[in-house]
DNA sequence: GCGTTGTCTGACAGCGCTGTCATATTGCTT
DNA sequence: AAGCAATATGACAGCGCTGTCAGACAACGC
């Protein structure tokens, strides 16, 4: 038994075409009558026909490979982005490249480069902190590739973007945590470096002045993402006279830093200090107490910007424009004071 | 300026051979002299030439792509196979298709085959626990997809499997505890579908015994590797009369919600109970106490596993028989008695 | 030197598709 | 009904590579 694919010359004998027509149809070109289109569709559904992209690749000089790139800390973060992007190429029967880049990498730049002209990709999903580098984005520019950025933290809202509601999400933990009666909240900024975080910090600002809510200098620390900057800030912040009832941190890693050093002092969580943080990371859960925070749909992300970016590539207007919404996970974490 | 990238029959050219000469050279095939291996060679070089995969696989009809297949629920573990594998495979111009494939789903089996077909991969990873699904490799089989697996659970060694030293490294965990002079060692297990901790298991149960130390029934219980699996398996035995002193759980997360009763139940870690996991995901060194556990080479894992189903796709012999090494990471979860 | 193995090398077709451009068909206008 | 633009379709070359098979060349024995 011969089990070979058919192949476009299958499909253009059954349906009494040309080859070209019916490439014509898979590609959604247009000058196509209707009539013939449905013939054409026809002998694909019965052949079971699909194209060999090697030969679209080849022939048409575009692939339809697009790049997942990252350079992110947080294996969870991207792996449920990248189940959003997964699940939707595979569906629309693009590959989808993996890659990860390091912005420390002085050169970088010229490994992506390289990584566009091996893999002839055709399209990236920027996550964070890259979809904010501005080099990053000019060399994209100049080689003609399509780009879609998760979170991005620059000011303009691009259509190239997928956002979510970061900035109300936080607005809303700290109203939460105002709600409970907590006058002096202390916060945990995010990595300067990562603009996107800067979303968080301005939540946390504009909360508190909302409420009224006076915003002490020594309130606001810097931080840099990670578990041990959360221990550092966490010992600043019980060494102050005038200490803080709750602590908003721009993410877990941080939140739970800071949790550990109150806890080793002997104060106790949530009683002595009220926490939250952000992402929802598995830990969070597993935090003793459980860390109240913002959970994003991540995965939803994902599949938001292969949706656009397939979108760009195939030259179809996308107007959907969602945003999906994170949304408050409230644990043990913060107490009524 | 032209900045076309040069194609087989510039190097053909420059070399003066034939393009087949070329292709025999780029596919390591033998029957070259070395004197013509050494002018191609330098053309190549010299053209900074690289082959177009699209046309390799349109016309031999061998694709350079692999797939890694998962089905775990810890983004933590795929994460880092994933940087291995995909380093390799960058290095070696090998794609990789990334999916997921749900064992709960009953027909994984033919969406697996469409995969296959869809996307005309030639090799298989398979993380576990598929690696040990005798159905998938049989499938994989009959599609003449040659695969490897990684921390099978099966009996007997294969070639094509990378393992790691996660039975002696259990032993060590559990003799280290022997020697702060625990005697009564609880076991939690895991997933009795995930047939590769069965050696974590089996680790534990050799060490008891060669230390003479009594292996209690009631000191073993079954978990399902979730962190929620830990809460009930924590309940259990610190209802028991007899009270382990110690207690090893085959992951992580089960660890940590054994952690979380006891601390919730008034009892102290690790005053009143020593406790050690499995897999040191990130949210252990965010416990409180820190946990101790064990250490997989995950990345080298992967990569050892690109290595070896690229040497096999490449008809190489692959000799390295290398075994990466898992270590103990002791932190304070572990007190002397 | 000649025939006889082997060992290298090259000519050429064709993988499955798309771009180009020419040709056929349709719909309008007058 | 003829004329013309607009639209729809097809013929064909060629993308860059590899498989097949035949031909060239070297090595060897007699």
């Amino acid at each position: 038994m011969k089990k070979k694919q058919s192949t476009i010359v299958d499909v253009a004998k059954k349906a009494g075409v040309s080859t070209k027509t019916v490439s014509r149809v898979i590609n959604n070109e247009n000058g196509v009558r209707a009539q013939t289109l449905k013939k054409v569709k026809l002998a694909i559904e019965q052949l079971n026909y699909r194209p060999n992209v090697f030969a679209q690749s080849l022939a048409g000089g575009r692939t339809r490979i697009i790049g997942l790139i990252y350079d992110n800390p947080n294996p969870v973060y991207i792996s449920h982005i990248m189940d959003g992007v997964l699940g939707y190429c595979y569906q629309k029967e693009y590959a989808v490249i993996i890659h990860p880049c390091s912005l420390a990498d002085k050169d970088y730049l010229s490994v992506m480069q390289q990584l566009i002209k091996k893999t002839r990709l055709t399209g990236m999903i920027l996550t964070p902190p890259l979809s904010d580098s501005r080099e990053f984005l000019n060399m994209l520019q100049q080689n003609e590739i399509p780009s879609v950025l998760i979170s991005p933290g620059g000011e303009k809202s691009r259509s190239d973007a997928v956002i979510t509601n970061e900035y109300e999400a936080t607005k809303e933990m700290i109203r939460y945590i105002i709600s409970k009666n907590h006058q002096k909240i202390a916060l945990i900024k995010g990595h300067p470096e990562h603009v996107a975080l800067l979303k968080r910090t301005q939540g946390y600002m504009d909360a508190m002045s909302e409420a009224k809510l006076e915003i002490k200098s020594e309130y606001v620390i810097q931080g840099y993402n990670s578990y041990e900057s959360g221990l550092e800030c966490g010992t600043q912040l019980i060494k102050l006279k005038d200490k803080p009832t709750a602590i908003f941190a721009a993410n877990d890693e941080m939140a739970s830093g800071v949790m550990k050093v109150i806890l080793d002092s002997g104060y106790e969580v949530p009683k002595d200090f009220s926490i939250a943080g952000f992402d929802d990371t598995p830990v969070s859960q597993m935090l003793n107490p459980p860390l109240s925070t913002i959970k994003q749909p991540l995965e939803a992300m994902g599949e938001l910007a292969a949706k656009k970016l397939i979108a760009e590539l195939e030259g179809l207007d996308f107007f959907e424009n969602q945003k999906p919404k994170s949304s408050l996970i409230i644990r043990e974490s913060i107490l009524e004071r």
